[in-house]
DNA sequence: AACATAAAATACCGATCGGTATTAAACAAC
DNA sequence: GTTGTTTAATACCGATCGGTATTTTATGTT
């Protein structure tokens, strides 16, 4: 038995949802916007995600295997750690194409009760990730005396992360990109100091 | 001519929503919540502050004259660089008493369009105000000799609010303070190598 | 053509938001 | 005690939120 054929575009909807999230926030969309957006009803959206947990999932899916795994290949290159370092820095605060800031970092920023249990879960997988990549990314560049051996590399990716993070913010902000390579120069000199961004 | 005496304690409401809006944000407080929480009427609010955007200049200035002005303060206190810093870092990290976090600081992260625009105006000056005596305070440990004398003023002072920010969102979100210490630490190399907090 | 099925869209739900019109109450002056 | 003035409190406004009950529409099956 078949019924009426759909015409919801999961992934079409998905890609709407991932860039209003993205660019204006949680608190700055919602699923009505979503379904304004997108061009399809609530009810709709509601049958193919279930809610706005189910959606916040899918849309955190599909930013961690187009935007992060990008960056998890770029963490595994053979480049030297500042080629990587600098190239890494500068997708991150390229205004041009996607939206400013990291998606998955604004998440981890809002209010514990203000995501659903589904969503919060998988944030906090997925920065557990993210964390291991740049773990291995920096014990590799240890092993190859790019960066201090006397430091831990568990204290090194949280730092790390908590450094771009805080340059995503800045960008996300309208900062001047300039001034935000600066200041996280600064902030890395402790692993890089001769960094040049 | 006199009319019906005054009930409302401006000092308490203020009180009460600087407590609310500095714990919960501006995303989960409310105004019809700090009536319910000061127990005044909502047109009673609106007669005394003009509405949100007032009531949160009002709030921002009595967060300003009590909090910031001690830790301006403590900045122009004479004791050595180290000292002031790590007394900075702990009252900033102390947990007990007042809301954890900064409540510039989250203001300052808010989007554009959700502040009204005095306090968005009042936003802006208070973290220039701070910024600026961040650079008078680091201004004086280059004189003394305390951190290196090849950095420029303005950009440690940026550095140094940035990384205290970032601090203080740490703190907001329950991290361990060991951990927050440790991050702020190396962040803070550049400026003093052999920092202890 | 009549029917079952599944997705579509409309229209609604209660709650909350920032903000306000309206009415009730407490005082001083007369 | 009546009046004028000022504040307080109740009750409301339109908009938006996340979520859903209900109905319409488009298909394959019989």
């Amino acid at each position: 038995m078949v019924g009426r054929p759909r015409t919801l575009d999961r992934n079409h909807a998905l890609a709407i949802a991932l860039e209003g999230y993205w660019r204006e926030g949680l608190y700055g969309m919602s699923v009505n916007e979503v379904c304004r957006r997108a061009d399809i009803s609530k009810p709709g959206l509601y049958r193919e995600f279930g809610g706005e947990d189910g959606l916040l999932t899918a849309v955190l899916q599909l930013y961690r295997d187009t935007v992060l795994q990008k960056l998890y290949s770029l963490l595994e290159s053979p480049h030297p750690f500042e080629v990587v370092l600098r190239t890494y820095v500068n997708d991150l605060l390229r205004v041009t194409g996607s939206p400013p800031g990291c998606f998955l970092g604004e998440l981890r920023l809002v209010k514990y009760d203000d995501l659903g249990e589904s969503t919060r879960l998988l944030v906090e997988e997925f920065a557990h990730e993210l964390r291991e990549n740049y773990k291995r990314w920096l014990e590799r560049a240890q092993t190859n005396g790019e960066i201090p051996e006397d430091l831990d590399p568990d204290m090194m990716a949280r730092h790390f992360d908590t450094q771009i993070l805080t340059a995503a913010i800045g960008a996300k902000r309208g900062g001047d990109v300039a001034q935000i390579k600066a200041e996280f120069g600064i902030a890395m000199w402790r692993l890089s100091p001769d960094l040049k961004l």
